[in-house]
DNA sequence: CTGGATATATCGTTCGTCGATATAACGACG
DNA sequence: CGTCGTTATATCGACGAACGATATATCCAG
């Protein structure tokens, strides 16, 4: 089971490598500004997903710079979380919490 | 913005008031068993959502048991949150987390 | 009469969140 | 030339959420 900033982190990687402050723009762009992820949090975030597995560091691009992509383990809970968080939404459409079309 | 489990909570009662207990079974069969909410994280769960004016107590039934209700600001509450979950369901489906028909 | 299910409640620990802070490089603006 | 804002990474401490363990009490079935 991954946390809401864990999922995040491995969406904004799904397109591509990205580095920290990327994906602390991508998260926050994603989600209209609903989430900001402080230095904090993604960090932690970023650590936690390297120590399971779920990312892992690309070749330092000549920068300072870290890259992040995320491997097959990683995409492969990205994808049951997505589908848990599927079939929440399809729970909300039935109580009425969503409008018809969506 | 919720919490995983205030949303779970929320989500149980939305089809009709229920105790505690209830809210419990409902989610567990609702996630399939991913998430069973123990009697810690469901009551602080309550607790809170009852502090924000998002859940009230109904009459007791006659029993020892505790009816709660989804108030008018739980439930847009409850929307909003549904809608961003869609959206970031739509955001992995353009990924290719999810099948194609779903 | 005992064990399992229902039902509610609290405690303490662990863990995630998050803001503040620090460092450092870079470009722009005056 | 200096300074301000942005990019970029990293750590710390405090707060809050999650969770298991535990406690209590009722009720029904075996």
């Amino acid at each position: 089971m991954l946390t809401r900033n864990e999922f995040h982190v491995l969406l904004a990687l799904i397109d591509g490598p990205r580095h920290g402050y990327g994906i602390m723009q991508d998260v926050g762009e994603l989600t209209s500004g609903d989430v900001r992820l402080g230095p904090g949090t993604l960090y932690t975030a970023i650590a936690r997903l390297e120590r399971a597995g779920l990312i892992g560091e690309c070749e330092p691009d000549a920068d300072r710079r870290r890259c992040y992509r995320v491997t097959r383990k990683g995409k492969t809970a990205a994808s049951q979380e997505a589908e848990r968080l599927l079939a929440l939404v399809r729970a909300a459409r039935k109580g009425g919490l969503l409008p018809n079309a969506s």
